[in-house]
Formats: structure tokens, C-alpha cells, sequence
DNA sequence: GCTTGATATGTTATACCATAACACTTATCA
DNA sequence: TGATAAGTGTTATGGTATAACATATCAAGC
């Protein structure tokens, strides 16, 4: 399970949100090979485009890169600033637009929760996000939700009710909060 | 299952977010008699805080009448209109104290995906709300989840996450957008 | 090429959602 | 009855998101 460290958005434990290094939690993705693991998600999500003639813009490809580089869940106006420091746009709908794409398409999601945005832990393959959310630090796991998804959907038919997209956050305790409490 | 409409509030859908009535979803709530159901609801919540002794307060309960009343789901903002007609309040914090304290006390859910409230179906019974999002009239229903709970809870405890709340919502066709598409 | 329609971007303005902070009041209980 | 906690009133502001319209770019058929 990959985790996700909050950025400087507005959220109930913002103060607390500072980014924490060295911790079991982290240890998974401190040791990959971030650029490799961007890169390789870059050229997914452009196969994907290509595959489909979908158009992976400079705009919306920086915007997965900033993502994928953060490595954690990220406000729309993080981004923003972001874009707007490379000249590649400072506007809020210039964001929104690239991270609609980005979640149209799967290589992001949104964490309703808390309004941010994280890329997506599985770029290329069918699944079911489902987030924990720590209620102390704000960290953010991205977690598989298949069985769940299941049960929702069969409950949902029996309504009459077809579902396209479900979004399942879990609110908590991250383990090392969970140890200090 | 009980189906809410959406009201005025900032929606994907809020331009055909009108009331609809007559339809075979809302058939169930049109038939009951409300007035009981809303009184029924109030003095349950009454009793949850008396035995507990939280303060149930005329702002709170008015604003839990106001959710039960419309049956379905509002904005805070809408709330807030409610209450200062009637000289309850005027500023937002009015409305959104009282909505925190019924969505701590489970008489109210909020729906993330919309930032709306709703008051709670199933009221003082234990249960694990999941919501049914029209993404065509933004109609909203409550469902049981606890399958998908456990699902989730179990899934989080293998990573060492401590689940306190979950909160599942599925956005798709309710029955009638689903025969009209 | 050139037109045409669809898609994407630039920009302004605005709407909507939510809380910090502080003064004041009311309830509870030792 | 005085101390403490909980609730309310109010001002101000911060944070999130989109409507609307102008412009530019792309892709496909003539």
C-alpha cells in the first residue's frame, strides 16, 4: 500500500501536516526509484491517450508529473501555483481542466474528503481506490477496494440504481498515530 | 431505501437539480405521513442526548427539523437561509456548528461529493450509511454498507490503519435517469 | 491547401463552501 | 457563588470551484 503525505491545503489537521520523512509508513517509497516510477507512469498514461485519441497535452502531462512528483495528496490551487511558476498557466480553471482530465481518465483521483488530488498508486489497471485518511497527520494511503465496490454495487441494483464510479474513504488512524495515541 | 432530492446547492447537476415529484423513487416518502416521521426523528435525537447529556438546543434541533423537513439533501447555506428567516442566525458558523454536531451524533451525514447534509435515515439505530448519487438530477439515497465496511475495515487493518469512519458514495443513474438514458 | 467542426487553452469574474478568532452568554457543578 | 466548560453572536477571511466567452489548435474531408 503506497502512502501520501498531505500538502499545505486546507484540511482538519492542516497545522499538523508538514511533510514526515523516516517513518515505517514512508519507508516503501523512500527507497523506490521515484524517477523511474514517474517516467513510467508518464508513458503509460501516454500510451493510454494514444491508444484511445485522446489528446496527453503538455499541460496535462506536467500536471500528472506534479502529482506523481509530490507523491501526495495535493490541492488544485498547489497545482496551480506549480503551473504557474513553470509559465504554463495561472489560472484556477487551467487546473481543474488538466485534473479532470487526469481523473476522467483514472491517472488521478480525487479525495473528496479533503479536496485534493493524488496520482493514482495503479495507473493502467482496472481497480477500485479506496483511501485512508489519518485524522491526526493528514496521511493518505491509497488502498485496493474491489470486495467493497462488490458489495455497494449489488446493494445499489437492488435499488435500480446503476453505478458507474464509487468513492470510498476511510477516516482514522495511520499506524504510527495510532501507536502515539 | 430512502431517496432524497438535491436542493439549490453548487452541483455537477444543479441546473436540473429542480424537486421532482411523482416519480416511482420518491413514491415511499410521498405516501408516509412526514409530520410523524420528522417528530418521530426529533424526539429520538432528544432522547439519544438527554441520556448522554449533550445539549440538545433549540438551534440544533431546528436545524435537524430543517434537514428532516426537506427531505432532502441541503447546503449548508441553505440551512443558514432557513434559520435567518426565522431570526435563528445569520452567520455561517451558526449553520455549520449545528450541522457538526448532528453528523457527530449520527442525526445528520454529510454527502462529500456535493457538500450537502442530509439527515440521517436510519436514526438511532447503528448502522453504515452509504449514499446513492444521480449524476443527472443529483437525486440522493441512503443504503446500508455494512458489507462494504467490513470489506474496507478489514482491508485497512491489514495495513496497520485503525478505521473509525467510512464513507462510501456512489455516483451513477438512479431508476429514472437510468430508464430515460 | 482550405474549410469546418471539435477540442483545448487563456482570462475575467464570480459563486460557493468553510473556518479562524474573539467577545459574550449560558449551563454545570464543586 | 464562583470557576469552568459549553454554546452563541459576529466579523473577517480563507479556500474551493465553475460560468462564460474569446482565442487558438488540431483532425478530417473536400
Amino acid at each position: 500500500m503506497l502512502w501520501y503525505n498531505i500538502s499545505s491545503i486546507h484540511t482538519p489537521c492542516r497545522d499538523t501536516a508538514t511533510p514526515r520523512h523516516g517513518g515505517p509508513a514512508h519507508a516503501r517509497f523512500q527507497s523506490h526509484d521515484h524517477r523511474a516510477c514517474i517516467a513510467a507512469a508518464v508513458t503509460a498514461a501516454d500510451a493510454h491517450c494514444r491508444a484511445r485519441g485522446l489528446h496527453f497535452t503538455p499541460q496535462r502531462r506536467r500536471v500528472l508529473e506534479i502529482l506523481l512528483d509530490g507523491h501526495r495528496a495535493m490541492g488544485a490551487y498547489d497545482i496551480l501555483e506549480r503551473l504557474r511558476d513553470e509559465g504554463l498557466g495561472s489560472q484556477p480553471p487551467v487546473a481543474y481542466r488538466a485534473l479532470d482530465f487526469l481523473v476522467a481518465q483514472g491517472f488521478a483521483h480525487k479525495i473528496e474528503r479533503i479536496n485534493a488530488f493524488v496520482a493514482c498508486a495503479h495507473s493502467g489497471a482496472e481497480h477500485d481506490p479506496a483511501f485512508l485518511i489519518c485524522r491526526v497527520c493528514c496521511a493518505v494511503a491509497e488502498a485496493e477496494a474491489g470486495p467493497a465496490r462488490t458489495a455497494i454495487t449489488a446493494a445499489a441494483r437492488g435499488a435500480g440504481f446503476r453505478v458507474e464510479r464509487v468513492a470510498i474513504e476511510a477516516e482514522g488512524l495511520c499506524p504510527r498515530c495510532a501507536e502515539a495515541a
